[in-house]
Formats: C-alpha cells, sequence, structure tokens
DNA sequence: TTTTTTAAAATCATCGATTTATTTATTTAC
DNA sequence: GTAAATAAATAAATCGATGATTTTAAAAAA
C-alpha cells in the first residue's frame, strides 16, 4: 500500500496516491462526514481529476476501512458506530500488544534509538491545537511514535494491520474530541510506554500500552455515544 | 469488499468483481505464479476487458494480499517467501483463536447449528484430488468451515482479517502441497476443533485450532523451504 | 571490458465519451 | 388511496485513445 506519510521520497508520484492522501486526511478530519455520499461526478469536478484516478483512491481507501464502495450503487465515508469503535479498540490492544511484545524479543539498539527519537519529537510538538498545522504536526509526531514502538516486530503485516486500526481509531477521536482540551495524562503514558519497550520489560509495556489504548478509547466511546 | 465465493446472490455483477474472483482463482492455484509480472495490456487482450475494470480488480486484490502495485511501475502476483509464510500462520493462529473465544461467548444456538452443518457438508467432500471440480468443493467447503466457526464473534473486521489470512495461507497450500496425498490427520482435527466449539470449551477449541493452524503451517513449511 | 548516454520501445496513468444500471418521478390499474 | 408498471433522470461502469514514465537496447565514452 503506498502511503505518502511515511516520510520516504516523494518519490514518481501518481495522481490516484496524491488523491488517497488528500481524501484520507478530509475523511480522518470529519471534512467528509461518515457514511456521506461520495458522487463521483461531482469529485471529479471538485478535485479536478478524471474518474479512473479517483476510483482508484477510493479502492485504495476501501482497504483501509475509511471507504465502503458497493458495486453498481457508488461510494460513501465509512460510517461510524458504537460496535465499530468498540472493535478497533479491542482489536488494536490485543494486535499492538502482540507486535509490542516482538518488536521486544527482537529490536535491537538501532531500534531502542528510532524509539527515543520519535518519543523524543513527539514531546517537542504542541498538543493544544493553537494552529491547525501545529495540530497535524503532533498527529504526524504520535502516528510515527506509535509506529515505531513496533517498527522492530519483523511482521510486516502485521504493522499493516495496526497502521489500519490506528487510523480508524484516530478518526473517531479527532471527529469526536475535536474541541476536548488535550488529555493530560497521554504524555506521560507515551513516555512510560517508551521506557518500559527499550528497557525490554515486556509485560509492563505491553501492559502499559493497552491501557493507554483503552482508556483513551473509552474516553472517545464515552463522547460518541451519549 | 465484494466476495463472490459467499454463495451470496449473483446479485448484479460489476465486470471488476468477476475478474477478482477469475483472477484470486488463478493466483491461489499458482496458475499466476509468484511474484509474475502482470501486465495491464497483455491482460486487457487475455482477459477481454478494458484497463479499468482490471486496473480496479488488482487493486482490490492488492487489499488481499495477493497482488502487489507499485506507482508507476506495475502489477505483480505477490511473492511467497518463508518468512511471510510464518506470519501467516502465525497470525492465523493468534487471530482465528482470538475470534473463536469471541464465537464461543456470543454464539447461539443457531450458531451451533451453522458450524454442524459446514462440518458435515465438509465432510461429504472427497479430498483427493480426483477432479478438479470436487478439489474446488472441498476447498469451497473448507474455507465455509473455518469462517463459520468464528462467525459469531461479533467482530467483522477481525473476521475479514482473518478470511484474508486464511487466503493467503491456502495460497502456499495449494501452491507447494500441491501433488500431496491428503493429510489424513485434518478430517479428525476438523472435528474435534467443530465439537469443542459447540460444546464451549474456550480452552480446548482454541488449542486444538491453534495446534491444526500451526501443524498444517509446518508441513507447508517443510515443502517451501528445501 | 565497463560505464555512461542516448534513443526507442514498452508499459503505465489519465482522460473524455459511451454504455449500462439504478434511482426517482410519473402514470396507470385496481 | 395504494400499488404496480413505466419513463425520465441520475450516476456508475466500461471503453478506446492520448499523454507520461520507465525499461530496454544500442551506441558512445572511459
Amino acid at each position: 500500500m503506498t502511503d505518502l506519510r511515511s516520510a520516504d521520497l516523494p518519490a514518481s508520484t501518481t495522481l490516484s496516491s496524491t488523491l488517497v492522501a488528500r481524501l484520507r486526511t478530509a475523511i480522518m478530519n470529519g471534512e467528509l462526514v461518515p457514511g456521506a455520499k461520495l458522487v463521483l461526478d461531482r469529485m471529479r469536478a471538485s478535485y479536478g481529476v478524471s474518474l479512473s484516478p479517483l476510483r482508484e483512491a477510493l479502492c485504495r481507501l476501501e482497504s483501509e476501512g475509511l471507504v465502503e464502495i458497493v458495486d453498481q450503487r457508488g461510494y460513501r465515508v465509512a460510517p461510524v458506530s458504537r460496535d465499530n469503535l468498540a472493535e478497533v479498540i479491542r482489536l488494536r490492544a490485543e494486535l499492538e500488544g502482540l507486535a509490542a511484545r516482538e518488536a521486544i524479543a527482537h529490536g535491537d539498539a538501532a531500534w531502542e534509538g528510532r524509539v527515543l527519537s520519535a518519543h523524543h519529537q513527539l514531546t517537542r510538538c504542541q498538543r493544544g491545537s493553537r494552529s491547525p498545522g501545529e495540530q497535524e504536526a503532533w498527529e504526524r509526531a504520535h502516528r510515527a511514535f506509535h509506529a515505531e514502538l513496533i517498527s522492530a516486530c519483523r511482521m510486516p503485516m502485521l504493522q499493516q494491520f495496526c497502521e489500519t486500526l490506528h487510523d480508524q481509531g484516530d478518526r473517531y477521536r479527532r471527529i469526536f474530541l475535536k474541541d476536548h482540551t488535550p488529555d493530560p495524562h497521554v504524555p506521560a503514558e507515551h513516555a512510560a510506554i517508551a521506557q518500559a519497550m527499550i528497557e525490554r520489560r515486556a509485560e509492563d509495556a505491553v501492559g502499559l500500552l493497552r491501557d493507554h489504548i483503552e482508556r483513551t478509547g473509552r474516553k472517545i466511546m464515552a463522547a460518541l455515544c451519549p
């Protein structure tokens, strides 16, 4: 899956890939609201592209669970629901836990360094959304941090699953916690997780990670439900 | 994700979806060999379709992990490797185990009935590939059986993950165990798993399922490696 | 011989137009 | 008044052609 977020080479960028990035951002931020119908002709006009790259982009976003496609009946932004959020949280806790355990088992000193670095960069970002730019920088650093934690697990498919689940959860957070003040516990949780990972305290790390995922998940759930 | 394998309504079938089914079968059977380049123009000719549905089909197959896409550089059948097989087996064991546990917790009598029925139908299929048709019938029943075991887990994304992983593993089996005699232990394992699931013996069921997945996985690994 | 440059061929990406299917609106029968 | 049938409008699916990029093959330079 091509991913413009990972800061790899700008590379030869295809129109579809650019679109994937733009649409993903729009969906994750709730600008394209959950459940909204995505009429191809209208999008073609508003994004100034033809149908082919648009279809391709939407197809890729379907595999990330951000878009739903029904044959001959079109596209819509993936809807949100209590059940879906619950599953995302549950699966994230399980799969990131598994991945973290493997990363601790296989990670080397370079990995420790990357975790440390990613955590440091995260602490340098301001969470309280001053400017949208700063908020976006925090989101990027946050994503990178969580990805780095499991980057040494040697299970690329599992990493992919985790990334997908993380994105899904993030969408809920961005939509339903949009104007909440930043959770004050989060920075300490991140620090504790990073610390435990680097010190190879597997049980601690997995426990802390699970708690972090489940606690933040419950906050979103509380905002979503009633 | 549209799926022609589930025997739902023939429905209004789009060309892309038909192609997905055809290509998936071809890839899973090894007719399209792992790593092979999929040149659009050539495929367009041999399948008698235009580029649009072809691209779309390949895009969908990428999300199933059966095709690899690189921007501006084309499509290829997903390669196989020892590491990938190991990850597929490991993840299948973990995720199907989790799903089975949930299914046992949530399943009702109707689910028990479906499991029983799926298992019965599986026993009615001949494994020793007499005709390709009979072999294909067994494959279908086998897939349906494993899907039914976890159908009550109330976690659609997890079910999707499991289906993808099952397909991936099946491809290895079909390719590398093509001319092996059917594994004689498998029918008893299936029976034991179904029995334990229905009787709600969670630990037994998950253990048996894991063993089944890992044991058959090792057989494939042995054929793949040296 | 090996490497670099250049040119040609192959192949992918994108477009605009056409065909097909679905949805909505309208009519007709009961 | 409701329900089935039909017609019009909307939107998706597909096609064939055109424009970019990459790969290859060949030629030139080191």
